[in-house]
DNA sequence: TATTAGCACTATCAGCTGATGAGTGCTAAT
DNA sequence: ATTAGCACTCATCAGCTGATAGTGCTAATA
């Protein structure tokens, strides 16, 4: 990894009854939203510890730089640092309750979605509305996207509709505008010259292989090739416009939870520019399974108060794209963590189902 | 008109001084957005009038009920009826100034949005962020549009993709399913018999005449016919879904503009129904040229905190659909009105100029 | 008679006050 | 090693203050 990715390390060994105290702290602060003193911590415990004894062990934790206060008078607030801990050690994903998981079932496998943008949009929706978080993803990159068909439907004289498909169902139309008038069979044998030479192949590579073509052989080739060349060059100079949706924005400002955000403001400007948030989104796709970024471990700094947990959708080959939600640091991890990572596996499993359907 | 829309009238008569003040109290208000005083009306009016009298004068039009206050002791503001007298009687749309012209015509007239969706979708943007409001734009009704072009592509055996153009340039995609394996020139075939049938008609309707055909003849036609049909029948069961393209949402958060809004929540909630949303701004159509909808008058209760300018964009024959912002009622009416009347002239030209494109 | 000066009245706002309470840290006793 | 006890620290809140900006009314005035 060329770049390092800034993460929390938590090997430094605390002692059991330390850990319960602090995973008690957490999971406290999760559900109440409210920092949490030694008295009330000393009840909901049931270790037969007294408030003072909890104080010594919350002073320790303070030292070790899992817990804050936000002043004086106040209880404590666990860390970035501290959430890490939860994370990588307490937290075992649980298992969804059947009735989630046929919710989101629902959604993704529903009929009548027939373009993966469809189904992306309204899986994203879901997972804001499930979570009453921001969810973001990514759509596949039409670059790396493998070419399943495309074809050229003459609209009039000046005008030419480029219709591509790509195997995992992506569709992207197009109206050229051409110097030359081109007839409906012409354009067909272009079509269906561009679907023999080029099936299974990227975006990018044909995009690639059409420019060198154009250099190489300038002259040689007859009007049929020529043709093919300029048009192909045309339909494929797709607009590189990331894609990605977001969703569950409103929440950052109606719901409770994003109570204790700093900068909403800087948040919905981020998300703003597509292009950065994709770029977030598809970083780390090496890993497999959930990511989760605590806090400071966000590159971006309008994140930084918040934690991202997201995960990569994937075809039968390859990675697609990513899904995830931001949410405050002090998320309820578990369930937000499966609800994530099942949403993510469902919707693999339907584009894969998709797109396979092709023969 | 079978629905009454309430507006407010302003038929009595007010002497010129009066209205002078009045005026004086709403421009206030508008650049300022704080209650006005009499002692700095007094001085900014500049008629020579003490403090002592304009108080009288704004009794009066207090009783007359173009004014309120919030509290005793603070200025007063305009009421929905002041407003109303303001853009009856005072407003005269000035000239947009060139540079604004210019932007406005740069972004709709820009190339590379060869379809309306994209076209739609930054002009509404480009309102919010002229107008620091949110816009709403409805899109062309697919059921009304004027059939250009359908072709159906084989994807595979169960496949098959439906591209539809509209003459004002809308494309839609859907794959459908089949049970029987059909050959790209046997699609072929039938697109064009279906293009020919039904050139230059409505797809309302198209989808009128395939049900009623479908049960005319029943067992009459030939294959091709009753492929024709069936096939026909599943591409023009369009999704209803509306189409509304909001933007700017975050400007009812962030803009101080807003500040004196009771519930942004109620209206980013209304915004989530689109077909109302739809409905809202696709009602009183038949009216030309600019709509206000001054606070109470808006028929949606979210929205009687609120000031909605809209105007319809067509083409050279019908109307299309409709671009509006909804902003604060003491919005900048002077320049407001003029932007969004001149956005739709600019609109509705740049679809007529395409859809007049084609042969 | 229309206008205005003067004055009493009222609501908001910012700033201050002291009381309250939740929570800590330390120390000495257990 | 644990805990009870106590002094201490802040944040919050209600209540009070004076300053400010506005009004409505009345009586004087041009």
């Amino acid at each position: 990894m060329s770049k390092t990715v800034q993460r929390l390390e938590t090997k430094e060994s605390i002692d059991e009854r330390t850990q319960r105290v602090l995973r008690g702290i957490i999971e406290g602060y999760i559900t109440s939203n409210e920092p949490v003193g030694s008295r009330s911590l000393s009840k909901s415990l049931e270790m037969g510890l007294s408030p003072a004894t909890i104080r010594n062990i919350m002073s320790d934790l303070s030292d070790m730089g899992f817990l804050m206060q936000l002043h004086t008078s106040a209880g404590r607030i666990p860390t970035d640092k501290a959430y890490r801990f939860y994370v990588d050690q307490v937290v075992v994903a649980n298992q969804l309750t059947r009735k989630l998981q046929k919710r989101i079932q629902e959604v993704t496998q529903e009929g009548g979605m027939s373009q993966v943008e469809d189904l992306l949009i309204s899986t994203t929706r879901l997972l804001a509305g499930l979570t009453q978080f921001v969810c973001l993803t990514s759509s596949p990159r039409v670059e790396t996207s493998i070419l399943r068909r495309i074809e050229f439907i003459r609209l009039s004289s000046q005008q030419i509709l480029v219709v591509l498909v790509t195997r995992n169902g992506q569709v992207r139309n197009k109206i050229i505008a051409t110097t030359e008038d081109l007839s409906q069979d012409f354009l067909n044998t272009v079509s269906s010259f561009l679907n023999e030479q080029f099936h299974n192949r990227s975006l990018h590579e044909i995009r690639q292989q059409i420019l060198e073509s154009m250099v190489e052989d300038k002259e040689r080739y007859d009007r049929l090739l020529a043709q093919a060349v300029r048009l192909g060059k045309k339909a494929f100079e797709l607009e590189n416009a990331p894609e990605v949706y977001i969703e569950g924005q409103h929440n950052l400002i109606f719901s409770e939870r994003f109570r204790n955000l700093n900068s909403a403001r800087g948040l919905m400007d981020a998300f703003e520019h597509k292009s950065m948030i994709m770029n977030l989104l598809d970083s780390a796709v090496e890993a497999d399974g959930i990511q989760i970024y605590i806090g400071i471990e966000n590159e971006l700094e309008s994140f930084q108060d918040c934690t991202m947990v997201k995960a990569q959708y994937s075809d039968q080959n390859n990675v697609l794209g990513t899904i995830g939600v931001i949410g405050p640091t002090n998320m309820d991890y578990q369930t937000v963590i499966p609800v994530v990572d099942f949403t993510a596996r469902i919707l693999s499993q339907t584009i894969t189902q998709q797109s396979s359907s092709c023969d």
